[in-house]
DNA sequence: ACCTGAACACCGTTCAAGT
DNA sequence: ACCTGAACACCGTTCAAGT
């Protein structure tokens, strides 16, 4: 029978911590993580996570991080595979970000108010940035292909991702009504291309 | 030259509490809000506070109804003395809730992040009530007069709403591109009437 | 390099006791 | 009723010291 050894984290601490960060946040919320706990469930010294982490605040930093490059990755793996149509593209694009936030709610959270934060890290602005250019390449696609209607990137993509953010965190939250299902999310998607007018 | 009494939250520490409470949440963001902290500034004793919010919840949860309340308010305020078409309406109270986010960034974060925790109070679920009621009337409106969809109150809703709290959290937040301005709002409000699809 | 153990200045919460 | 003061079990952070 193997036994994980004692010394796990022997150079590998901080990817340690991060994980049992991550699985803290899911199980019993923001509010419940410490480092100190942290270092007691990996069985080092509570003074052992700051050779990682200069502070708290760097641990969540750090888990914003993984979790942005996650989102991009799980975005950029619904565009794998499909055809061209932006119409087709925009759902699979919609559902992996819904998909995301309602999988790993508490760490979305996180990742948006760690922008409150005047002084985020250029590592921080990057992977945000990683992942909005995958939004922004499916919107000049889809304008040229005449599936979207023309203007700046910003002043199209803007309303798109507002829509697609605001659902997925309203959602994640709760803040739905209680019987809203998967309806809601096709209702949102055909909202996105042909708004609340009539027609 | 007048000088405010010692005993300026006898009678009053809650409200007193609140008000002191939301200032540090204004000025110095959530993790720095602490109860001993707040009772220090207030010229009480550090367990004076529990005799009016039974723990750290309590006095978070008060916080939440109180935004909610004011939303509801704000957003009240926003309809009236406007003509009845929707289109007018709606940018009214799209307005309003973009300018209460981003003047109320830190509490909207707390209204909102309050409902991940599953046993929130019943005072919190109708003050969310309250003012989603404001949105309700708002589409059962407009599709009376035409200028919206048929479909349930929730299918044209919920699209709406995830649209305007979208663009009103990544604009809270610090999300946007920089050179956003007044004009993304316009955008935004134009989208939610007619889409993202050309024409 | 990486970690420990003790120390410091903080927390939230509880509870007897005061007025 | 409302508040105090002491106590308890926690924090995050720092720093000399160990291997």
């Amino acid at each position: 029978m193997y036994t994980r050894p004692r010394s796990y984290h022997h150079g590998d601490l901080r990817a340690a911590l991060l994980t049992r960060a991550e699985e803290t946040l899911r199980e019993k919320g923001p509010a419940a993580l410490s480092l100190r706990e942290l270092a007691r469930d990996l069985g080092v010294s509570h003074a052992a996570p700051s050779r990682h982490f200069k502070d708290k605040q760097a641990l969540l930093d750090a888990l914003a991080l993984t979790g942005f490059d996650r989102l991009a990755t799980a975005l950029k793996a619904s565009q794998e595979g499909l055809g061209e149509s932006f119409a087709e593209r925009l759902d699979a694009m919609v559902r992996a970000y819904v998909g995301f936030a309602l999988g790993n709610a508490v760490l979305l959270d996180l990742m948006y108010s760690i922008k409150h934060d005047p002084e985020a890290s250029e590592a921080l602005v990057a992977a945000t940035e990683r992942w909005s250019d995958l939004l922004v390449e499916l919107i000049v696609e889809g304008q040229r292909r005449g599936e979207l209607r023309a203007g700046t990137t910003e002043s199209v993509g803007v309303p798109i991702f507002a829509t697609l953010h605001g659902y997925a965190n309203l959602a994640a939250t709760g803040m739905l009504p209680p019987d809203t299902d998967e309806r809601a999310l096709d209702d949102v998607i055909a909202f996105i291309l042909r708004g609340a007018a009539p027609e």
